[in-house]
DNA sequence: TTGACATATTCCAGTATAGGAATATAATGT
DNA sequence: ACATTATATTCCTATACTGGAATATGTCAA
């Protein structure tokens, strides 16, 4: 079976590299198609495209400007992401102290040595 | 040219569904191969494979024991994530007042307007 | 060593991209 | 209507990746 498809959901549409890049861009404010590519020095059809994907998953959103297509930032999304990420905190804060971390190995350790796996 | 490479950045890594919910599976302790695949149900190649990815990435760490290789979470990499994403604060706090949002917006429009594009 | 258990690796098939080039659509001004 | 500017879409190619099945590697115990 395939890789599963980037349109659906936030995290693989922030996989591509050059998507962050993008919104990195547009942390500054809204932007439009050609400001951005003029900004990351990419071809205009490559910028419309992967923010036809951001824009499926609402990472951003647009209005119409006159001929223009202004972008902005959908914090919402972003925020699924940062919240999803939040629930692992306790595996980085406080670099978790050592008497902690041998604390909970041994836990772990102990019941694994009864139901041999 | 294809999709990025996803065993090269942790961002790639975690877009993979499976892989969130293993990590999931993970975030109540060290686990074993057997033990993860028991609990989600998977195959135990699949699990071993979507390891082997995490671990590239640093995502998870292994250890030995026995005849086990039991897994757990590194949180270095998945503060990374959680730092880019913070970085975007501003747009999903307070909900953004519309006060302010419309304050940057007009801010923007200003700009644009002088430099068409 | 042999057998049993635990995990990793290889090979395969099917699919989902990303980028480039060319083209289409949309909106504006004259 | 027409030319121009701004953006979106289509077609194409090459590649990366997932899952499944089968197999290999590793580790322990008798």
């Amino acid at each position: 079976m395939p890789r599963a498809p980037s349109t659906l959901d936030p995290f693989t549409a922030v996989a591509e590299p050059k998507r962050r890049q993008l919104l990195g861009e547009l942390s500054e404010g809204e932007r439009s198609v050609n400001q951005i590519a003029g900004a990351l020095k990419w071809r205009q059809p490559q910028v419309s495209k992967h923010l036809g994907v951001l824009l499926q998953v609402r990472l951003v959103n647009v209005r119409r400007a006159g001929r223009r297509r202004l972008y902005r930032i959908n914090g919402q999304q972003l925020k699924e992401i940062h919240d999803w990420v939040g629930g692992f905190e306790k595996f980085w804060e406080h670099q978790l102290s050592r008497i902690k971390q041998r604390a909970e190995a041994n836990q772990t350790r102990e019941k694994q040595d009864l139901q041999k796996e």
